[in-house]
RNA sequence: GGCGCGGUACCCAAGUGGUAAGGGAGAGGUCUGCAAAACCUUUAUACGUGAGUUCGAUUCUCACCCGCGCCUCCA
């Protein structure tokens, strides 16, 4: 069965194929970096993650692309105050973000940046205005002429004729000819940066780059474009206006919203006290694949509802399928069993499903874990062979492919984070929950091994206590050990 | 006000016109030198409230209550 997702544009779900063979186009919105990401931005880049990684692995080849908004009024405005330009002021945030994303196993797109495109930007104004659908105001601002576009208020499903300049008019932007027009380009105003181009002097609205870098990249149409349902509107709408309408073409074919999230079924909101960025969550001693569990565990459509709780059943889950891949590398009996292979297949099978269905994340969940529960079950019973571990290893994979959160590297980038705190004045925000879990980063594997061959020699003389000793002074390092018929395993806190 | 989404057990959360997935938490048990892990049993006469359609609704319709989103750059 093929991959079914919800078309903002249609506002249906849809099979999804790409325009052409098996190569899918696709552009997403990325982040505007005049401060670190929060978790709502991530649930969005998470969401987008995951489409990503199911379309390639329903076999598409994939050309995925992201724009950085390294200048808008924000960063003019913060630079401004913090006294440095543009790209000093935006670098930081940008680097931050590209960290936070890979501790998230955000998969990297390809990244193109608005400040690059500035000149290319002015081109498509330009070619705007020489068809008559945008204008030049008196202080060499341009604007976007909304009338000239009939399908504007298709994807936001707003029906704008008739709306004439209204009461909600602007006072500073009299000069437009409609209410709606939006702003291509931005007169210079004093001590803020401009660039020189082709249509003279300032800096591009916010739609343009969207439009000029994914057509850039990707051409005048391509099969699928991604954002927050905040960007219906109107964002994406403006897009495929002065998209549209310049090439005639239809724009992106399918668009993807990720909704937005609730924080302790509130708002996020900075006054309401609820406002997280990732950075926060993992001074508190949040493991970053506890944060992507529970993003990801939740269809992207649906409210999510964030919460503290939420974040430790995600860790417990998450600990819950690490256990049992652990527990699979164990020794068994040669042969196989065709309850283990066919429960393998299954479990496959739904995830597949699961996912065809407008990427039910959920459902993929509960697939997991019913084939957790019964391979668990058939351990303790001592029916699993050693030719079933394959099959069973080969769908927990097919399930971290998208999940990823099988990988513990928690420690590491938890590291990274706790490093960066020190040297940003954030040293007091480090909680004791993340210093521990730190430290179990201070053992290597071989240490530790070594540590438990000593343990397990000590037991097998049934000196307890000195067994026991060991086993203590690996948890205080934040080893766990467990001790089972199947032998010594271990993992880091 | 306009348009749209949602309200499922202690918490998070799927889902279906024929009587409720999964995870977490709690309780009891099995296993075990102890611990950990794992497994088993158990926790919704019930899916916001009221009415309607239907042989039958949590699932469809209407009303109401509550939460949320967009409607000038917040993912």
């Amino acid at each position: 069965m093929p991959l079914r997702l919800f078309n903002t544009l249609s506002g249906k779900i849809e099979e999804f194929r790409p325009l052409v063979d098996n190569e899918v186009r696709m552009y997403a919105c990325g982040p505007t970096v005049y401060d670190y990401g929060h978790i709502g931005n991530f649930r969005t880049f998470v969401a987008v993650d995951i489409l990503r990684r199911y379309l390639r692995q329903s076999g598409h080849k994939l050309h995925h692309v992201m724009n950085i908004t390294d200048v808008d009024d924000k960063i003019i405005r913060n630079a401004a105050q913090a006294g440095v330009n543009v790209h000093q002021y935006t670098a930081k945030y940008q680097k931050a973000f590209l960290e936070d994303a890979a501790a998230l196993h955000i998969e990297e797109p390809q990244i193109t940046r608005a400040t690059e495109h500035i000149a290319q930007m002015a081109e498509f104004i330009a070619r705007l205005v020489e068809k008559g659908l945008a204008y030049k105001t008196e202080d060499g601002s341009y604007y976007f002429r909304i009338a000239k576009f009939p399908g504007y208020g298709k994807l936001s499903k707003r029906d704008f004729a008739g709306m004439e300049n209204g009461a909600r008019v602007d006072v500073d932007e009299y000069e437009k000819d409609n209410a709606r027009d939006f702003a291509l380009w931005k007169a210079p105003k004093s001590g803020e940066a401009s660039w020189e181009s082709v249509i003279g002097p300032g800096r591009p609205g916010w739609h343009i780059e969207c439009s000029v870098m994914s057509m850039q990249e990707l051409g005048e149409s391509f099969d699928l474009h991604a954002g927050g349902e905040d960007l219906i509107f109107p964002h994406h709408e403006n897009e495929i206006a002065q998209s549209e309408s310049l090439t005639g073409k239809q724009f992106a074919h399918f668009w993807f919203h990720a909704r937005f999230l609730l924080v302790e079924g509130e708002k996020m909101s900075k006054s309401a006290g609820n406002f997280f960025t990732l950075r926060d969550l993992v001074l508190k001693g949040h493991k970053p694949s506890s944060i992507r569990y529970l993003l990801a565990s939740v269809p992207y459509r649906h409210q999510l509802n964030f919460t503290f709780e939420g974040l430790q059943q995600a860790a417990a889950s998450v600990e819950r399928l690490r256990n049992f891949r652990l527990r699979l590398s164990g020794n068994f009996p040669d042969g196989s069993s065709l309850a283990m292979t066919s429960l393998a297949e299954q479990t496959s099978k739904r995830l597949r499903e699961s996912l065809d269905d407008d990427l039910n994340t959920a459902q993929a969940q509960a697939a997991i874990f019913d084939m957790v529960r019964a391979a668990n079950a058939a351990i303790d019973e001592g029916e699993i062979k050693k030719d079933d571990v394959p099959p069973l290893l080969a769908a927990l994979d097919q399930f971290d492919e998208i999940f990823a959160v099988l990988n513990d590297d928690d420690a590491e980038k938890m590291q990274y984070i706790a490093e960066w705190a020190n040297s940003d004045g954030r040293e007091k925000d480090i909680s004791p929950a993340l210093r521990d879990i730190i430290s179990s980063a201070a053992l290597s594997d071989d240490q530790v091994n070594q540590r438990i061959e000593q343990m397990k020699a000590a037991r097998a003389a049934k000196k307890y206590a000195e067994s026991d000793a060991i086993r203590a002074e690996l948890t205080a390092a934040a080893i766990i050990i467990e001790q089972t018929k199947e032998g010594v395993r271990w993992r880091r806190k």
